[in-house]
DNA sequence: TGCACTAAC
DNA sequence: GCAGGTTAGTGCA
């Protein structure tokens, strides 16, 4: 329910339909084991927490540690580029209705093999989504028109959308088709744009040029880093702007209250594992630090503090580090039992993964 | 290094 | 009857 446009839904009636069709199948069976298995984890980090506060010793210790490692973040803070995070809305079912705005007055999904992938906002009205089975979405709504993705056609306009991007920063750096994340730095220095009005007006009017070329509308977050954008672009979606102006006190309280699962990296099973230590929003995991470090590897815990403060990245990654690094090939199938069905199997993927590999200019490295 | 798991689109 | 495909990364044995 924290994805946009699920605010009318009936979510009690979302839930029954969706319950009813899913118990006793294998897909459900296999969450509940997950489940089983994330509360099991919970549990031991929760006794783990116990044990350490019992030491006072070295609870004390490690709250010091934990608080020089905290000032050492907060130095981290700079407030000296600007980012801008363009979200394309529902971009699937947008090429879809652009091409054929008949579309736009039905409840739209685009989907395939089952899944359905994006919807319209009059199909998520009766709670129908991205990831949902597509025999569930047709149960939360039987009027559902679903058409299969035509990923050709959206690389189009994926191109267009990201050379408009370029005009303000050349370096753009995207991810999937409808996402894409600039360093408008430069290109508001040069046009004595570098203030608050300015970057509201620098936003706006890449989100008009976009509409205006695409017929597209597209969501825009800007602000001191990527990950801030991301999330402000998020924020007032669909056809929507947000800005943070660049003083600490306005960062905090956006992040005082700000819900943990809307940080990029935290997903369902982090979010269920803070919740059971009683922590919902990204303040708490600062005020509850020394429990988290204690819980996590340092690595997430330095993850989940800098993200928590609004600290992130805020220059271009490494162009080397944008290079694909791996490359698969996947598919589910009907239960099979037989060894030469497995072994039939098996050939058939690493046929389509060497065909794949050679058209890439891939080799194996293990 | 290989595998299980998490996360994103 | 019916629950996807692809890429990146972490953590552990």
């Amino acid at each position: 329910a924290h994805k946009a446009g699920l605010d009318k839904v009936d979510k009690e009636h979302v839930n029954k339909v969706i319950t009813e069709a899913s118990k006793g199948s294998a897909y459900y069976k296999n969450q509940q084991y997950r489940l089983r298995a994330i509360k099991n984890k919970i549990k031991r980090f929760k006794y783990r927490i116990k044990q350490f506060r019992a030491n006072t010793v070295l609870w004390t210790k490690t709250y010091h540690d934990v608080q020089r490692r905290l000032m050492w973040f907060k130095n981290e803070r700079s407030f000296k580029r600007t980012w801008v995070h363009v979200d394309m809305d529902m971009f699937y079912a947008a090429v879809e209705i652009k091409d054929n705005p008949a579309f736009g007055e039905v409840p739209l999904a685009v989907g395939e093999r089952g899944i359905i992938q994006t919807t319209n906002y009059i199909a998520r009205q009766s709670g129908v989504r991205s990831g949902m089975p597509t025999f569930i979405a047709k149960k939360l709504c039987d009027k559902l028109t679903i058409v299969r993705p035509n990923y050709v056609r959206y690389q189009e306009i994926s191109d267009e959308m990201k050379t408009i991007l370029r005009e303000y920063d050349p370096d753009l750096e995207s991810c999937g088709l409808d996402e894409a994340n600039i360093d408008v730095t430069e290109f508001l220095m040069k046009n004595n744009l570098n203030h608050a009005m300015g970057r509201l007006w620098l936003a706006q009017r890449i989100r008009k040029t976009i509409f205006e070329r695409l017929e597209i509308t597209c969501s825009v977050g800007i602000s001191c880093n990527k990950m801030m954008a991301k999330i402000l672009s998020d924020f007032e979606k669909p056809d929507g702007c947000t800005y943070i102006d660049y003083k600490l006190e306005r960062v905090l309280a956006f992040m005082k209250d700000l819900p943990i699962r809307k940080v990029p990296g935290i997903g369902k099973v982090i979010e269920q594992i803070l919740n059971n230590l009683g922590i919902f929003y990204c303040s708490q995991v600062i005020e509850r630090a020394t429990e988290i470090f204690i819980t996590f590897t340092e690595h997430t815990f330095e993850f989940l503090v800098r993200a928590c403060l609004g600290i992130s990245r805020n220059v271009h990654e490494d162009p080397r580090d944008l290079l694909q690094k791996s490359l698969s090939v996947s598919n589910s199938f009907k239960p099979i039992s037989r060894f030469d069905q497995f072994k039939e199997k098996i050939k058939e993927q690493a046929e389509e993964l060497e065909h794949r590999a050679r058209s890439a200019g891939f080799k194996g490295r293990s």
